[in-house]
DNA sequence: GCACACGGTATTGTATACAAATCTGTCGTC
DNA sequence: GACGACAGATTTGTATACAATACCGTGTGC
């Protein structure tokens, strides 16, 4: 163990906890530390060749962020992967639209020069994936890319820094799921990319009501189609 | 300076981290910690005869949750208290009523029974509040203490427990301007107590998305009555 | 054969020492 | 008199030692 450790006090100050942070969020965003999994902090330390202290900094977001849970019936907090469930999915997505629905709401308001520009951009990636999802092989990475960067348009330009804030931390988790979707329903997109069509049309005839409510239509129905995805793999929590 | 530390190591191990950001989150709330104040890690953990592990764990919860945020233009991170604006109060109450109007939503499509105990609940909060607010000195902690209860009501009532966790996370933030509310619109609070019949009429009425709009008017007129407040103070951040 | 207690092990909580980086104030130079 | 460089002081980042607690397997008594 120790003769491993390759550089622990030479490395260049750039932010560890961060960095730790966000390859354990990879592992488990693509399913490589399953739902479940115990997150023990001298293993992780050793593996990143960090100290324990920037390790539980690490820990501490994702758990605020509900990526790790403390497993129930221990009162020591012993950190577990939260796990996949239908319910889970369908209650995430529900607080993810209605948070992109706040911002679509705000959007339609925007004075229409900012407005058009937006509109244009939107349409343009929203364009683009239907595009994409009529190839013969769909690209899944890029699917999901367009999909993260039509919703994300939105909400950068015209919510402010909490919504910001609150959406970046919230709408993230929601990738573990979408990773599902995308591989087992990528022939359901199109679908989707009408939903944002009705979106862009809310935003558009500058009617916040209306484009809010798109919002939540689009990811309330996602999360019912996904759901049906999630019952037929049994909730297995693997994939 | 060390001649003051107490009991150090005796303390009977009960979440330090957790007392640490409860008793910060005091004073920030309460405004004994002015907005733009710098939370040094090392003053805070000699104040509370801790080490500086704790108090870091509070403190990044603390960030996380919008009290206090790293001032900007410098690199290395300087938590400061997170100043109190108009606009932010503004974003602040659209998101809680965003939240919140979510969960009213949930609660208008609860079966009858558990619906109706949940109505009989807030109605007994409501009135209460009426007839405190009615009163010729009103309780300033009784009408807030109140009207939290009323908004927790639905929540936790209908929620799961990912909207819960979010909105314990999320909500809390508002008491820094509900403080604010209620010491200079006491007078006002029949007007939200009105809204809050709005809210119960639209749980009743088992239409959920009249009570998700009630919620939104309530804490949006809120935001409006309040902005007003912080703007005759001028925005000093300090009461 | 089962329940319970006990001890070893694993893991987290806390304190603290040290390193790196920034900030602040002073002094010298133009 | 102002600007800039340098040195000391502050403060955070990281590593690590130690303490406390929970977990787990084994053994003993009934």
């Amino acid at each position: 163990m120790a003769a491993r450790r390759a550089t622990p006090r030479a490395a260049p100050r750039a932010d560890r906890p961060k960095q730790v942070y966000e390859q354990l969020r990879n592992l488990i965003v693509h399913g490589r530390l399953a739902p479940g999994s115990r997150l023990v902090e001298t293993d992780i330390a050793t593996r990143f060749n960090v100290s324990r202290t920037p390790v539980r900094g690490a820990l501490q977001r994702l758990q605020h962020e509900g990526y790790i849970i403390d497993s129930p019936s221990m009162r020591q907090s012993r950190p577990t992967v939260s796990p996949l469930t239908q319910e889970d999915a369908q209650e995430l997505f529900d607080i993810v639209g209605d948070l992109e629905g706040l911002a679509a709401y705000l959007a339609a308001e925007l004075p229409t020069p900012k407005r058009q520009a937006l509109l244009k951009e939107l349409n343009t990636t929203n364009n683009e994936l239907k595009k994409t999802a009529a190839a013969q092989r769909p690209d899944h990475e890029r699917l999901w890319k367009l999909d993260e960067k039509f919703h994300q348009g939105y909400v950068d330009s015209a919510a402010g820094p909490r919504l910001r804030a609150l959406h970046s931390a919230v709408k993230p988790q929601a990738e573990r799921y979408e990773r599902l979707y995308v591989t087992f329903l990528a022939g359901e997109i199109h679908t989707s990319a009408d939903e944002h069509d009705i979106i862009i049309q809310g935003i558009a005839s500058g009617k916040p009501g209306e484009a809010k409510e798109a919002v939540h239509r689009n990811w309330h129905n996602a999360a019912e189609r996904l759901g049906r995805v999630i019952e037929r793999m049994g909730e297995r929590g693997r994939w």
